[in-house]
DNA sequence: CTAGCCTTGAGA
DNA sequence: TCTCAAGGCTAG
């Protein structure tokens, strides 16, 4: 059902930048400069690896890597909207799903409580107490949270480091980057098949 | 910014 | 009417 999904969703990640688009805003990573408190991490590094912008640098499948070459240095959070389908641009859900891959959770087995332990209610990203089910999969409140404040307000973060730093309950305010990176790779989503439609329209040249 | 709680709307 | 997920609100 999601096969020619993937046709559309690649022409909309390769052309299609509807935050980039805007000029007016490159709210690029404010971590530095952020009133954050001063945390055990808040570097001041102006970044050697500057050019860490979120984008999906998976050393997973170079299938579709292609496609977002061009795209690298900016993020897209247009593949958030590839309504369910796996085809976003740099992430691929299957592949995604092993990361986690907890062989009693997720998808395909039981989100039920079937084992003794609480294993299946913890959020896949960070480890905290799932709260339910947040865009397409089970998470916690403060995932859900950041995954929303992030597409809501188009965030765009750098990772000072290499880009895969740990995310657990008590690290994952350290790097959003990271993080936002590891809600897309178990498969956060934004449930988006209108916007799907309106994009797909939008990118058949009709503005 | 973060994250818990609240409101809301759609579907069962 | 109940349930649940999306989004709003806001204290910290
Ligand atoms: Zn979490
Ligand atoms: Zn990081």
């Amino acid at each position: 059902m999601l096969l020619d999904m993937e046709n559309h969703s690649t022409l909309l990640s390769l052309n299609m930048s509807p935050f980039n688009a805007n000029s007016g805003d490159s709210p690029v990573a404010n971590q530095a400069s952020s009133p954050l408190p001063p945390q055990y991490g808040s570097p001041p590094i102006s970044a050697p690896y500057s050019s860490c912008q979120q984008t999906m640098g998976m050393q997973h499948h170079h299938q579709q890597s292609m496609m977002m070459s061009q795209s690298m240095n900016s993020i897209d959070t247009s593949y958030l909207f590839s309504s369910g389908a796996n085809a976003i641009s740099g992430i691929d859900m299957g592949a995604s799903y092993q990361i986690t891959g907890p062989p009693t959770s997720l998808t395909g087995s039981g989100d039920i409580p079937d084992t003794k332990d609480g294993i299946e209610e913890l959020c896949p990203v960070c480890g905290d107490k799932v709260s339910g089910y947040h865009y397409g999969l089970l998470t916690c409140e403060s995932c859900k949270g950041f995954f929303k404040r992030t597409v809501q307000n188009k965030k765009v973060y750098t990772c000072v480091a290499e880009r895969s730093c740990h995310i657990d309950k008590t690290q994952r305010k350290r790097c959003p980057f990271c993080r936002f990176q590891k809600c897309l790779e178990v498969g956060m989503k934004l449930e988006g098949e209108c916007l799907f439609f309106v994009m797909f329209y939008s990118a058949s040249g009709n503005e």
